[in-house]
DNA sequence: TCCCATGATACTGCATCCATAATTATGAAT
DNA sequence: ATTCATAATTATGGATGCAGTATCATGGGA
């Protein structure tokens, strides 16, 4: 369900028919109310008392909302990652990053955002905070609630790269203050894409 | 349950009947295992595949993890705050901070621990982050599943109001910075009030 | 005496059924 | 023709019942 409602296959703000998808995954009721009660408890639906449940719709405010606070996250991350990160690490995370400029000069925007996903989880791991990295890990489906395709803007690509080789680079010196603000603003500079793309609809 | 789950009526790392309860409440155990589903998402219990539910159980590592992120998500609000409270707002942060000297005063850690909480609830309302505002009442219930005598220690609780004077003081100056470093000591403080009590047990 | 196997018990997870409330449709009155 | 009231339909929230599996106990064998 939570891929489909990535997919905008249950589009935001739609209802939910319960029984409908029941019948469709071939399950009752019943455990898909219990799945949709844990969906609200990430966000990503809402369920209005006797009114059923709906995919939640998100409001450039509570984009707004959001993002900073992704952003303070991630960059808690990074800079407890630059204190911790060892040379084992760092290779491993230079061959994702390999990976990243691949898909980049392929400009395949899907599989870039896959493997980007993996280079933030290498540095949650890194980081070794499991709340910290759940919380992040909630943020970011709720920020996938929104069109992902900021991705797809032109340049977007290759200026996501330049901010990762500053992460990077701070995470080689093992610099934590320039790790943390290499990465707070690299979502910033997520959230500023998006916006972009929001004001060109 | 959630009261119950705090006051430890229900022991971290015990198990949950869920006949019991669901007699004990005077439902059946639908509502009651959705319930459970939400406190799961919560934290505040862990469910295992066919082998039931469980109060949460918090590891010296656990605190460890959450207390920094808990600074760090405070401070911001702190921050925040600072950058947009109105002098109607810090009125009203002053009479509930005369409430804290009062129960300071009658040495009364069960209404201390009452009104810190509606500071901080007022401080996040100026904030004006609702996201943020929820990741904190989110690990604050995370916290409370540890004892909270913390605030029994002795000096706990002047100390505790010198700290939040110092987070007036910068409230009152705008000084966002210095609101944010003096909220995140705040509750660096805390965990180590913890950590003694813990290591006088 | 200790360990393993087998059976009994009990709890979880799911399906079905029912009651209540909300929404929609139909009909009447202005 | 439009609006309001009432009835019918539909969906939500909860109760009950059942199948499958985990745990515990008991007994047999080493």
């Amino acid at each position: 369900m939570r891929q489909r409602i990535f997919a905008h296959e249950l589009q935001p703000g739609g209802w939910i028919d319960e029984q409908a998808l029941a019948l469709e995954y071939g399950i009752s009721r019943t455990p898909l109310r219990e799945a949709l009660k844990v969906l609200a408890s990430e966000g990503l639906v809402v369920l209005k008392p006797r009114r059923g449940c709906y995919v939640t719709e998100l409001s450039e405010q509570d984009i707004d909302e959001v993002f900073p606070v992704m952003a303070l996250l991630e960059g808690r991350v990074a800079e407890e990652a630059a204190r911790r990160i060892t040379s084992a690490d760092f290779a491993r995370l230079e061959v994702i990053h390999a990976d990243l400029e691949k898909h980049a000069a392929a400009n395949n925007a899907d599989r870039f955002f896959e493997v980007n996903q993996r280079f933030h989880n290498a540095l949650q791991d890194i980081a070794g905070n499991r709340y910290l990295a759940q919380l992040i890990d909630d943020a970011r489906q709720v920020i996938k609630l929104t069109r992902r395709d900021s991705l797809r803007l032109e340049g977007r690509l290759k200026q996501s790269l330049a901010e990762h080789r500053d992460i990077l680079e701070a995470l080689r010196q093992k610099d934590p203050a320039k790790a943390r603000r290499s990465m707070h603003d690299h979502l910033i500079s997520g959230r500023t894409a998006l916006a972009r793309l929001a004001g060109s609809n």
